[in-house]
Order: C-alpha cells, then structure tokens, then sequence
DNA sequence: CCCTTGACTATCT
DNA sequence: GAGATAGCCAAGG
C-alpha cells in the first residue's frame, strides 16, 4: 500500500468524518474539501477502504438525491440513517436541518413538495 | 498500453 | 426537469 494513496483516504475520511449532524455534503464538495478537486469518484472508494464507522451516509450525490438504486436495500438503510437526523427528503432530495430560509418560508407555505 | 468500470458532475437539449 | 453527452480519474483486466 502506497504512502501517497493512503493520504487521499485519510484526507477523505476525515472530511467525511467531520460533516455535521442532520447535514449532507456531495461526492464533489468532499473530495474539494480534502483538497482532491475533481475526484469525486474516488470518494466512495476511500468510504470503503476504511475500516473505522464513517457517517459515509451524509455524502450525497450533487443534486442531492442517493446514489443508490431507489429499490435496493441499501438505498433505503441511508435515507432512515438521514431521517434518524432530521433530513427530511421532497421529491427524492435530501433537505437537512440547516436549509435556508427561502426554502422553509415556501414549505410551510406550500407545504414540502 | 488500451479498454472498461464506477456510491460522480457540469452542461446542453 | 428528465436524458444524453462529455469530462473526470484511479483501478483492474
């Protein structure tokens, strides 16, 4: 195992590791926020190169919907993980805590759809 | 070295 | 907004 491949998994997992509760970030923002831009897809491989619990189920995709199959398993464990938290889901995107305001003002006026 | 595979993204119809 | 398309980049055959 390379020095310079471990260094991007441990960049990544620690990224990962310090998203807030009830708050997702995207594959993109992760790997730029660990200092590998463009690297998106390499982040899910690092998620599971690691061996310690990684909250690997606030990482999204960058429109904010699973990356999984819709009718798998899995799929359906990262969404009650995220509901767990307080991430509510509208029309398959995943909406944390934390929205803006604009977007709560219009929920609660529309309702969330 | 060429080709295929992804838990991806930005952009254009 | 859903598809298609073209970039992206490391791994493995």
């Amino acid at each position: 195992m390379s020095e310079a491949s471990n260094r991007f998994d441990r960049a990544i997992w620690d990224t990962v590791a310090s998203i807030p509760r009830g708050q997702v970030l995207s594959y993109g923002e992760v790997a730029r926020a660990a200092g590998y831009p463009r690297h998106a897809r390499m982040v899910s491989k690092a998620m599971s190169r690691s061996e310690t619990a990684l909250p690997w189920y606030r990482v999204v995709r960058s429109d904010r919907t699973l990356a999984f199959n819709p009718d798998s398993d899995i799929y359906q464990r990262q969404k009650r993980l995220l509901e767990e938290e307080g991430v509510t889901f509208v029309k398959g995107r995943a909406v944390s805590v934390e929205s803006d305001a604009k977007t709560d003002l219009d929920t609660l006026l529309w309702g969330p759809e």
